[in-house]
DNA sequence: TCTGGGGTCCTAGGACCC
DNA sequence: TCTGGGGTCCTAGGACCC
């Protein structure tokens, strides 16, 4: 068997990155780009970070020092970072021997097994420049024998310039160097709590927590600490997922900019998720057997009334049709609405999704019956238009009627850049 | 005034069964 | 004064990721 080699490429800044693409003054100076309803900071720029502004952080905390410094601000624009992303992707398959999108800006990429003429480093370098020059996002790569470990090349190669955004940590004493330069809770898989748990224990970096006994990280941190540990000992545990596997649950969930009360109001604003919700499924090619439907009030205002609630209903045949959808969204907002409460969120989430061709037949709808079978292909085909019509001119072009009433609740979202790449209207002129 | 959205996996404990 | 033992399935909640 050969040693396993694992690469991890990473966008650099992403969001910022897109952004600058397409807007060159937005280079060389600090940038933030802000979540839906401009509520949090989601990206920053070198820049930005250099300044303080930590991620994640409510822009409304941070908008006086972000004005007075100069900082640019852009609203999210997720037709653009997902295009951008596919096409960040494309190059890397074309290149790589294997890949795993990991997330919209990360790729795991299959470096065991490379011919004996080719250094990883050099194909590295090589899909950086390839990258940089038919996409213009700059990435960096870190290489190393587990995906925890190549996570924290990777942080190398973007920290440390000599490295120029490539870093292959093989060397066990650049291994131990580096692991002891590496705060704990900057591991792939060490979150805040365990971080916290960890720290109190005084186990302050990497190469502390690569030091504790299997028995000892066993029961504090379960099987899946475990697996961090020998992975950081250089034994992979987490493997190369080359399928992309079926979705187990399907979300659409949006805070409201301003507080919402009626009965009628949230009805509106669930009927455009669920609708949402439908679509996402259909176009994944599965059904769902469950919904749940869920909504709150603002956890951040603890001096007003606070409600959470949701419901989960049981689809009588599995679904992805947006009338079904709409209707059992309806009968569940109806179970969990209380009146008197100003929501702030709410959502749909489908779950116990399945293929659409691996579907069991209902006992009651005599599903091969000549009748049924003709039933259920006109409501695919009314589906198909529907997505078809939508696709081409934007979700919302049509829809159910009780799914669409005014939509005069737009989400803030003040600074949104063109939609460069995916609108005709939107491409940039040179 | 103003605090995102969408996922995964694991575990403990209850229900139920023999 | 006493009240088995073991297995499976399901779910809620907790941890994590980007």
């Amino acid at each position: 068997m050969t040693q396993s080699h694992i690469a991890i490429v990473d966008c650099n800044n992403f969001y910022v990155s897109c952004e600058r693409v397409f807007n060159p003054q937005l280079c060389n100076m600090p940038v933030v780009v802000l979540s839906n309803n401009d509520g949090c900071i989601i990206a920053r720029s070198n820049e930005a970070k250099a300044l303080g502004i930590p991620m994640g952080a409510p822009y409304f905390k941070w908008k006086r020092m972000i004005e007075d410094s100069g900082v640019a601000v852009m609203s999210s624009n997720y037709a653009l970072y997902g295009d951008m992303s596919s096409r960040v992707m494309q190059v890397l398959a074309a290149i790589a021997p294997a890949i795993e999108i990991y997330s919209i800006d990360e790729s795991f990429l299959d470096f065991s097994n490379l011919p004996d003429t080719l250094n990883p480093v050099d194909l590295a370098d090589r899909l950086r420049q390839q990258v940089a020059q038919w996409t213009g996002i700059p990435v960096s790569i870190g290489m190393a024998s587990s995906k925890t470990l190549a996570k924290i090349a990777n942080r190398l190669a973007k920290k440390n310039p000599s490295k120029h955004g490539v870093a292959n940590l093989t060397d066990p004493t650049e291994i131990a160097t580096t692991l002891a330069a590496t705060d704990v809770e900057d591991i792939w898989g060490i979150g805040r709590r365990w971080a916290r748990m960890l720290k109190a224990c005084n186990i302050m970096t990497a190469a502390d927590f690569r030091s504790c006994s299997d028995s000892w990280v066993r029961q504090k941190m379960g099987v899946v600490g475990l697996r961090t540990l020998h992975e950081l000992r250089g034994i992979p545990c987490v493997s190369l997922e080359l399928e992309s596997p079926d979705k187990k649950s399907i979300c659409v969930s949006r805070s409201f900019s301003t507080p919402v009360m009626e009965h009628a109001a949230l009805t509106d604003r669930l009927s455009d998720f669920a609708s949402r919700a439908a679509a996402k499924t259909r176009k994944t090619g599965l059904v769902a057997g469950y919904i749940t439907v869920f909504v709150r009030t603002n956890r951040f205002q603890k001096d007003r009334p606070q409600y959470s609630n949701a419901v989960t209903l049981t689809f009588p045949e599995m679904t992805a049709h947006t009338a079904d959808i709409l209707a059992a969204t309806r009968q569940g907002l109806a179970h969990i609405y209380r009146p008197g409460y100003e929501y702030k969120k709410a959502g749909v989430l489908l779950t116990n999704l399945m293929r659409q061709d691996m579907t069991p037949q209902s006992l009651w709808t005599h599903a091969g019956s000549p009748k049924t079978l003709i039933v259920k292909e006109k409501r695919n085909k009314l589906m198909q238009a529907f997505d078809g019509i939508n696709g081409r001119f934007g979700h919302g072009s049509i829809a159910y009627g009780i799914a669409k009433r005014k939509n005069n609740w737009f989400m803030r979202q003040e600074k949104v850049s063109p939609r460069y790449t995916t609108r005709w209207e939107d491409l940039p002129t040179v």
